[in-house]
DNA sequence: CGCTTTTGACCGGCGC
DNA sequence: GCGCCGGTCAAAAGCG
């Protein structure tokens, strides 16, 4: 039974009222965004769909082979170089699904079709997050409908743990990229309240590219950097 | 034989 | 300080 025939539609995000999307679109996959490996792979991204607010842009996408549906979360911001501003997107760095879970027992969310509700992360629960201890490396989380719990990214993983966690059913892996020198790590889970959503977290960055075979690591798209 | 997965031990941060 | 909890280690088992 897989997950597919899911069409990308809009979601009910952002439940803030001052974070009204101002767009909403069902777009093909430009051909000049270059986003780096969202549990799938690029060149078989089908379409997906974005949606803007002032602070956000939430991106869902679709593989078209194995037909999984995976929505990102960005973060934007602003910055000023020699008078000319830019905008940068900054992925999610926490797990906004699981937050919204822990929300979820002062019976907060109603937003319609549990599908998708998930998604709905807000500037109080971004507030939360901002209790930072130590620096680490760069994280980021989406999650994706999908029976398979490892999602092929083009990267090779060597798992290396695996917990569970307190209040859920599902085991939490943990993989390391087994490229020596990458350090690399990321953390595959099931949604609790959605067992059908896998959530993978992704933390550090990789100092190659991945590793089927062209080895040229030296030339990654600058948009995917900037993003990754 | 070389790699990966499994799985309990261990460890460090945090709240009480 | 103690216990809980999430993350990691590493020995053993599994696998091709």
């Amino acid at each position: 039974m897989s997950t597919t025939s899911h069409t990308i539609a809009h979601h009910s995000l952002f439940e803030e009222q001052d974070q009204i999307p101002t767009q909403m679109g069902f777009f093909p996959f430009p051909s000049n965004l270059t986003l780096p490996p969202l549990g799938c792979h690029q060149s078989s991204l089908k379409a997906f769909t974005s949606i803007t607010t002032p602070s956000s842009l939430a991106i869902s996408q679709q593989d078209s082979s194995t037909s999984n549906l995976t929505e990102t979360l960005f973060h934007k911001s602003t910055s000023t170089f020699g008078g000319a501003q830019f905008l940068s997107l900054h992925r999610s760095s926490l797990n906004p699904w699981a937050l919204g879970e822990v929300s979820d027992r002062f019976g907060s969310k109603r937003s319609g079709f549990d599908d998708h509700h998930h998604l709905g992360i807000s500037a109080m629960k971004m507030k939360k997050m901002k209790a930072r201890r130590k620096v680490r490396e760069p994280r980021f989380c989406f999650k994706t409908m999908s029976d398979v719990d490892v999602l092929d990214d083009g990267y090779k993983w060597r798992k290396y743990g695996q917990k569970v966690v307190k209040n859920t059913q599902h085991p939490r892996s943990y993989y390391r990229c087994t490229q020596d020198n990458c350090r690399v790590k990321k953390r595959v889970e099931r949604l609790a309240e959605d067992p059908r959503m896998v959530i993978t977290t992704y933390e550090g960055r990789h100092v190659h590219s991945p590793s089927n075979d062209l080895e040229d690591s030296s030339s990654p798209s600058q948009l995917g950097n900037f993003l990754w």
